[in-house]
DNA sequence: TTGTATGCGTTATCAT
DNA sequence: ATGATAACGCATACAA
């Protein structure tokens, strides 16, 4: 035995007395195995401490136990959360998380990505949104046969590659909260243009208009990117307008917060003058004065799922529940930044 | 040539006419070659669309081409913006990012540290505070044979193994700021017990206070976590005490703006009756009302550096001016937050 | 059920 | 300077 370095599989099935398949069976939980063989080696397994080398495996198997983050520098906060969920799932297994950013709008991304996958050949990958709407992605990840999970505010492809929250019914509850306090004038910031998780929201919003029997009124809403600066310019515009709307639903919390502090700023006293219910439910939401009304979307939870896709053998885990629960639920939660419209 | 599959060392050597070291030569760049051949190799590599196997290699060579992020939950912020500046760095090379958390106060930690290490043999680890200060874990790294550098708010590793702010002085400089506005009863919210960077900005503040001849009063500090709840409940306790300090000096923003939160509730009004600094220049600072002065320190560009440490050939890297940089310098970041005391 | 030979794609060793 | 051959550690096909 030599001293200081691995162990390796030949070791073991030296000192064991069995053939390196044989160890290599009682590894990959092979079910056909004498039962005693299977103990004495797992017992030699732990005597030399030996652990199986991702790298040599890799190679062997063609494909490594990485799975990759396939991301396009969102919102930061979902980014981390994502990546908590996710190394819930994969510590104490033997895979590890790949980060991997890309640049979308450069013309040579989909290039870049099947490189990345081609020499890496991770064992899934994750796409976060927005990046993860764009179908030729996924069909990229299906041709080079790569293992994918997309994530996103809608269900946009076949349930073992997805991974959705209902942001449409979710908006739709935020603005029917709007409604029943009383509101009829009430302004949306919307997210950026060409994002599924804005059309997504847009939707919401106006389907709780026309359910309630508000015209929709293209004049109440305004554009924003998802970032604080841009929700205070679209604020600004629609507390421009006279009369002002005296509720504001905004697509994220970002945005929200941006809507708050122009008010502050006009004296505009939230929520006495104006409601505003946000997106997310990140750590800002509550940090706010008032506290934002706002909607909470599992997103831990959605990664989790994600990942043990991922990892859960080939197709949706043996049995998986969570296979069933697309599309995820989100939840509105109250808080002091919603009242009845003045007057 | 077979079709639909990635060509190989081999057959770049075969189409080339030289043998496969011949061409892992030209991959390596030694210098000991034919100029001719050199050129001819390159051009069958192109024609073949051929790209090195990282598994292969990480097999042959024993060690991986990725560069491992070792954190323990700091600060959300701070975790993205290294992700960030790293994969700056990594971008267009053959590194990827492995980003593995760990659990501070787990027995276990340094061994699981230890098997993650032996297994994926990283090419580089970035050790981030907390943690990083853990000089077990350094060891380790270095017994393991594992290059690694640890990122800190002060120096306490050798220049090619650390990347270090200067958060004492930084914060020296903030609360002179104070003083020079005419402050003299200073409270400061303090981080937790055991973290360097805690202790540093702690230093930084009495030493300020020190040169004005300011006596250092133990009751005008409170203890946070970093937290806006902490920095909630520490802002509480200063606030109760009469006299009240005229300026607060907060050991992050994340607890500046719990301490704002606070202010605002009991009607005090900032910077009016209260100055307040904080410490990261995070995007709360800027968003808060007024907007917080604050330190910025280069968190990216500290990341980058790392990064470029990391996997620059052994050693700092050639004549690398990076190495001189140690450490990185802060800005105090002046906005509204601060005016004279009141009276 | 278990052992043997071979492949995976690269780098390293030792020749020439 | 270059070529043949042996590791590297594991998995797979096939034989026993």
């Amino acid at each position: 035995m030599k001293e200081g370095v691995q162990p390796t599989i030949t070791d073991v099935a030296r000192v064991a007395g069995v053939s390196k398949k044989t160890v290599s069976w009682v590894i990959n939980q092979s079910p056909r195995l004498n039962e005693e063989t299977r103990k004495r080696v797992q017992q030699v397994i732990r005597d030399l401490g030996y652990v199986p080398n991702p790298q040599a495996r890799a190679l062997a198997l063609r494909r490594n136990f990485l799975i990759a983050l396939i991301h396009d520098n969102p919102n930061a906060q979902m980014v981390l959360k994502v990546q908590q969920g996710v190394l819930e799932i994969l510590r104490d297994t033997e895979f590890e998380l790949l980060v991997h950013p890309v640049n979308r709008g450069s013309a040579t991304m989909l290039e870049e990505i099947r490189q990345f996958l081609e020499r890496q050949r991770p064992y899934g990958v994750l796409l976060l949104p927005p990046i993860s709407e764009n179908d030729s992605l996924a069909e990229l990840c299906a041709a080079i046969g790569c293992r994918y999970v997309r994530m996103g505010s809608a269900s946009f492809d076949n349930p073992d590659h997805m991974i959705a929250s209902n942001d449409r019914e979710a908006v739709r509850g935020a603005v029917e909260h709007l409604i029943e306090a009383g509101h009829r004038r009430i302004g949306m910031i919307l997210g950026p243009a060409g994002f599924r998780s804005a059309m997504e929201r847009q939707a919401g919003y106006q389907e709780a208009l026309a359910r309630a029997g508000i015209a929709f009124d293209r004049a109440l809403t305004a554009q924003g990117d998802y970032t604080f600066d841009s929700g205070m310019r679209a604020a600004e515009r629609l507390f421009d307008m006279s009369p002002r709307p005296t509720a504001l639903f905004c697509s994220n919390d970002e945005m929200a917060a941006g809507a708050v502090h122009v008010a502050r700023q006009r004296g505009l006293h939230i929520p006495r003058d104006l409601s505003i219910i946000g997106f997310d439910d990140t750590a800002i939401a509550s940090h706010l004065l008032p506290p934002l009304t706002t909607v909470r979307w599992p997103m831990i939870a959605m990664a989790r799922a994600a990942a043990q896709m991922l990892i859960g053998g080939p197709g949706p885990g043996p049995a998986d529940e969570a296979s069933g629960l697309s599309p995820f639920g989100s939840t509105l939660i109250r808080r002091a930044s919603v009242t009845p419209p003045p007057g």
